[in-house]
DNA sequence: TCACTATCGAAAATGGTTTCCAATTTCAAA
DNA sequence: TTTGAAATTGGAAACCATTTTCGATAGTGA
């Protein structure tokens, strides 16, 4: 993972540009699944929406260009517990979509909320300028996820 | 992970019986172990520690024995994204050592952090309450954590 | 004592992710 | 154009934390 910083604006190609990187077809039709499928997708979901129309970009291209994503900042890399990354595009925490998740850690449903967001980020805001200026952070990303059982593993059983 | 439910109150011994699990040996080591050494040991640095004075007490039961942990909801399970899972005591969202995770992205260092824990977990109740009755969720754990570059990995080229 | 489980450790298997490597593509300078 | 250094690629192999399997042992209640 090299070149990390890099943390500009713009967006895509551009932004890929801006940093050395090129923007291949791989990259672009990443970058193109993520930014239609909704949220949650792991590396091999992705090969697989995007294998179809370009048989030719392999799993460890994925791996690799998620990595540079969100190097870059422009995806969110996630974990819910079980095993396996998962990816969003990232949309800044004052983007419209922004949520935060709420896990079960039986079934491994994830439900986005937004209910309580605007709150959170203000605090978070602030949280994170204090904490960077206290410990000599130069924070990027927050992950908030509660955990808990969801309705129907509530009850099963 | 069988039993799963039975978050009762009490604890450590009379927990563990009355949930239907024994509490051997190697349980308390590994209980011991945690409660010891400050927080953020992986199942490795677990079995590492335990294994002088219990040789006979494998990697195995280790990861088991976490995992029953965690299903009554005495250990956290963390993960701060570099692929290998941590665990602490838990201590409950009001205990006097909660705290949580700042993550350099680079180094993996961890910082824990108790500054503004309280207006944190004050939101966090309403929203783990709001949630919870909103999607029908039995929130058990959250996590919060801030990634970023620390103090060293900023300027490290 | 007698079943019935819970629990055990070691070894093997699992599976997501990374690394390796040789071939290909890109891009800016000549 | 041509050219060469650097970026990028895919596939196979390696990696490695975690799980599963399995046969054996130990606790527990009757």
């Amino acid at each position: 993972m090299p070149r990390g910083e890099c943390q500009g604006q713009g967006w895509w190609h551009g932004r890929f540009r801006g940093c050395g990187y090129r923007l291949t077809i791989g990259r672009e039709a990443i970058l193109d699944v993520l930014s239609k499928a909704p949220g949650h997708l792991s590396a091999e979901d992705i090969y697989i929406k995007i294998h179809p129309g370009h048989p030719n970009v392999g799993l460890t291209t994925v791996y690799r260009t998620l990595d540079v994503l969100s190097s870059l900042g422009m995806v969110s890399k996630l974990d819910f517990g079980d095993g396996r990354a998962r990816y969003e595009l990232a949309e800044g925490p004052k983007g419209a979509h922004h949520h935060h998740h709420l896990v079960c850690t039986d079934c491994n449903k994830v439900i986005d909320y937004t209910d309580f967001i605007d709150e959170e980020v203000e605090l978070l805001r602030e949280t994170e300028k204090g904490l960077g200026k206290k410990y000599n952070f130069k924070i990027t990303n927050h992950v908030i996820q509660f955990y808990g059982l969801c309705d129907k593993c509530i009850h099963k059983k």
